[in-house]
RNA sequence: UCCCGGGUAGUUCAGUUGGUAGAACACCAGACUUUGAAUCUGGUUGUCGUAGGUUCGAGUCCUGCCCCGGGAGCCA
């Protein structure tokens, strides 16, 4: 996006509002420093890209700086695996982060140090009863929490328990460290929330280092103040963390100002489902063939399905930050699909569903080469030969004995235009015993050669088609909606409903195609568009299959809809 | 039950110190068209959650009420 675009749809949103205001009153001395924080644990999705774009715009927007930070607090759920996929994601977006990626494990000892710095000042307290115990007397909404009996240890003993936790004389849940709040607060994540608990894991980078592994809380605030980050962007349920993640900071000695916690609204897009557990259930239960699976909402997903990063980004920010929890239509999502795919995608012939058309006054084995554009948005594109014979393959939908009302296409009787072809006419239909349609018989017009005819005769419609004979068998996947159900799991009648009684079973087919001649020899993972059917995605790994990234907008479903 | 956020077209969002509601997508119509695409032109849709109050004037300020979301992990 050229700068001056960007001058014209500056958008605002309430953050970048209160990071204007900042830098105008020099709150952070004019610094603006963000960061994007996933927990290596799993797969990056369209959600994170809102999330994403937000903090490395943000930093971009200002002149500040954008740090990528994987939060690897819970060894117990991560793994390297996942900081390289994520990372790949983030390149393929082109989301590029100040420096080299920063990890929460890089700063356990400096948490270390400050936690005895809370507890010499009587702030943290470790406390010896188990899980269940703790929780029973955090209290509940509106109701009284419970002191720990261990609550008023003095320093030195908690000083000495915390040391012999770290050294590793404690099994795993026997012993917390947890800060001195209020048992009392309204806001439960102060009634003394655990800092510290043991673990004895191996973690993906600190090894068997330690077995003491501080909570997100704990963890969060603290790293954003290391590095300096002035901007703590995060979403919606973190708001009731947020008088802990200032309370933890009001007690320490920072480098720097105090990071302030924003919170937005998550990203929920309708025909899908963006929570981790769900996604995992679907890959687990083989309703996707994985997490890069076309149909998924993955970061991979999307690439394999043929969405181009840009689109994405242009999406996220289209769909702007707010504290309203909403769901965008994915419409709009593949609207930004089209648009940047038709100014930039290859226009080629393909037939998805194929129907034999015999030109019946063609000459025996001849064939002509005709010369279609490759890209009419883009003049430089340049054009290509495409062989033309007398066996052809036509779009199944393109043909009907008895047409519809308003139906352009070939019909016994009717001329139509084959794209940068000839003018054909449909003679005859052969039929199979069933009374299925299994050939079309028509004659072409010599004269009309290019595609346009000497005489001005005007037809309805131009239609795509194959050469038989120089056809490329590809197979093309054609999806639907991956859930049918708008808002998926959505509670009907105040019952709880599980999403994945909304998948969408027709979610895939899978055709045997017909592509021209040039779609042999397609890059993997190129996007052009198939005339008249929409863009078509080459596989990452086999470019013999083509993923149906979007539908062309097309009128004639909507003629046919609405006659529903 | 308590705390925190929210409520403006079908959807996502704008609405500046109060001046009588906008954009994008979607939808509809027309023009153009060798993609029923793209492009261009025009158009439809709102009890601004609700009831009061302040004011010459309220989407904007005040009060009550209603509805929706989040919160009681040693997950993040």
């Amino acid at each position: 996006m050229s700068s001056d675009e960007t001058a014209e749809t500056e958008s605002t949103d309430f953050i970048r509002e209160k990071v204007r205001t900042d830098n105008e009153s020099g709150t952070f001395g004019g610094r603006v420093q963000t960061r994007f924080p996933p927990e290596p644990n799993g797969f990056l999705h369209i959600g994170h890209a809102k999330s994403i774009f937000l903090n490395f715009g943000l930093a971009k927007e200002n002149g500040g700086t954008c740090f990528l930070r994987f939060d690897d607090t819970n060894p117990e759920t991560e793994d390297v695996a996942f900081v390289n996929a994520i990372q790949e994601d983030l390149a393929w977006l082109g989301a590029k982060a100040d420096g080299p990626p920063k990890f929460t494990s890089d700063y356990f000892e400096q948490l270390y140090v400050w936690a005895e710095v809370l507890i010499e000042k009587g702030l943290a307290y470790v406390d010896d009863q188990d899980a269940e115990t703790i929780s029973e007397q955090r209290g509940g909404f509106g109701q009284p929490g419970v002191e720990s009996p261990f609550r008023n240890r003095s320093s030195e003993e908690n000083l000495g328990l915390f040391r012999q936790m770290r050294d590793g004389a404690f099994d795993d849940g026997s012993r917390v460290l947890r800060a001195k709040i209020d048992m009392q607060a309204d806001n439960m994540w102060l009634r003394d929330p655990v800092m510290y608990r043991i673990r004895n894991v191996a973690h993906h980078r600190t090894d068997d280092a330690w077995v003491l592994y501080p909570t997100y809380d704990w963890a969060h605030g603290q790293s954003d103040a290391i590095e300096g980050v002035t901007h703590s962007v995060c979403t919606l349920e973190f708001a009731d963390h947020r008088p802990l993640y200032d309370w933890f900071l009001s007690h320490l000695d920072l480098p720097s100002d105090q990071p302030q916690q924003t919170e937005f609204a998550r990203l929920n897009i309708t025909h899908t489902v963006l929570s981790k557990r769900v996604l995992r259930t679907l890959v687990e239960q083989g309703h996707v063939d994985g997490w890069d699976d076309a149909r998924m909402p993955t970061i991979r997903g999307l690439r394999r399905r043929g969405y181009p990063a840009t689109a994405i980004e242009s999406f996220v920010e289209r769909i702007g930050v707010a504290k309203i929890n909403s769901v965008v239509e994915v419409e709009l999502l593949e609207s930004f699909v089209r648009t940047e795919l038709n100014r930039s995608s290859q226009r080629r012939m393909a037939v998805v569903k194929p129907l034999k058309l015999t030109i019946t006054n063609w000459p025996e084995g001849h064939v002509v080469m005709v010369d279609a554009v490759n890209n009419p948005e883009d003049p430089d594109a340049g054009s290509r030969s495409v062989p033309f014979s007398g066996e052809l393959w036509i779009e199944e939908d393109d043909f009907r004995l008895d047409p519809p009302p308003k139906y352009y296409r070939l019909t016994p009787g009717r001329e139509v235009r084959l794209r940068a072809a000839f003018f054909v006419t449909a003679t005859d239909a052969v039929l199979d015993d069933d009374g299925n349609v299994i050939e079309v018989l028509a004659t072409y017009d010599p004269a009309t050669e290019g595609g346009s005819s000497p005489d001005g005769r005007k037809v309805k419609s131009t239609m795509h088609w194959v050469s038989a004979p120089h056809a490329v068998d590809a197979t093309v996947h054609l999806y639907d909606r991956l859930f049918s159900a708008e808002h998926p799991g959505a509670s009907v009648e105040g019952a709880e409903r599980d999403p994945l009684d909304d998948l969408n079973p027709m979610s895939r087919e899978t055709t045997a195609a017909k592509l021209e001649p040039a779609l042999g020899d397609v890059t993997r993972g190129e996007v052009v568009q198939f005339e008249r059917l929409g863009y078509f995605a080459a596989d990452l790994d086999d470019p013999t299959i083509f993923h149906r990234t979007v539908g062309l907008r097309d009128e004639w479903a909507n003629i046919q809809k609405r006659k529903k």
